[in-house]
DNA sequence: CTTGGAATGTCAACAAGGCTGACATAAACT
DNA sequence: AGTTTATGTCAGCCTTGTTGACATTCCAAG
């Protein structure tokens, strides 16, 4: 039960303290939101970086190197240990550009394919049930604060993606 | 522009299409969520990690280091070398329980609180702005779903955190 | 055609912040 | 008196981020 109330002025969701349960809300809530990943990647050798790698190849097939980096945020030779763990087991396959053949076009082989399945299916197991049990105007609701809480850029990012495969 | 359809059964906001973005606006937001804080903890030779244990402290003053460790899910190694530097840098200070004198109770010092300020200032402005491009009622749905995803055990925690100073 | 810059890979070194295991101390409990 | 609890601490390891430097390949523009 979430008593955000609001008043006739309309600003009463605004007060520091409301403020403040929603970022312990969202403290605790990314806990969960990455702790059903986690525990399937312990003992593969793997980490979150590998997920979010694994992610957003599945996401966009055919992704360049740059393009990744851009997503992820992190350095080229934080990415390239990834990547090269992944390549060397054979979860991510490189293909060389055909327009432009100084970029590597990104692929999840079968295998990897299988792990970003059973890694997507746990997290949005939990997705689901938290969606079915707070409802669909909730639901709207929640997309819409993530949304007005990224930065320019990664709201671009992230529109970008909703659409490519909307 | 959130567009989660819920139509005559109720459950078209369930899609696996609608789970991957509601996926991916969590990672896209927590990124915003924490920049903000990242930004001023960097230079002052301190991290995430420690703005987590100056947040909590000054949520519940005079809490043990034993609960802290539950609320933030560390080791008591890890969280160590965390309090290690704030005593150390009299951001904190811990007083000998006078019930039990094996317990610490930690408090922050007037230090610790201007610090605790400014991260929560910056942090809680990001917060209030998507509050108020969002609105109230997406405010509520925001928080319903947040509260939705968390474990057992944290939502304990941020009911008890929630309540302990409504 | 050459040259500059872009896309990528890689080596080395480092830091933060997790982790485990082991051990120490003081205080409370039984 | 002996056990358990709360805490601190040492040592070492892992992941994942960082910077800096350098090599390769290749497009594109002069």
């Amino acid at each position: 039960m979430v008593d955000v109330k609001s008043g006739d002025d309309g600003l009463l969701f605004l007060t520091d303290e409301n403020l403040r349960k929603g970022i312990e809300a969202m403290f605790f809530a990314y806990r969960g939101f990455t702790c059903d990943p986690d525990r399937i990647l312990v003992g593969l050798d793997y980490g979150r970086a590998h997920h979010r790698a694994v992610h957003f190849i599945h996401r966009a097939p055919g992704t360049t190197v740059g393009n990744l980096l851009d997503i992820l945020g992190v350095t080229k030779q934080s990415l390239n240990r990834v990547l090269r763990s992944l390549f060397e087991d054979g979860l991510v396959e490189a293909r060389v550009g055909r327009r432009d053949r100084r970029e590597r076009h990104l692929y999840l082989t079968e295998k990897g394919a299988a792990l970003e399945r059973s890694l997507s299916d746990a997290q949005r197991a939990r997705m689901r049930s938290a969606y079915r049990a707070a409802g669909p105007v909730a639901v709207a609701g929640f997309r819409t604060v993530l949304e007005a809480m990224m930065d320019e850029t990664q709201r671009r990012q992230y529109q970008a993606l909703k659409e490519g495969s909307a």
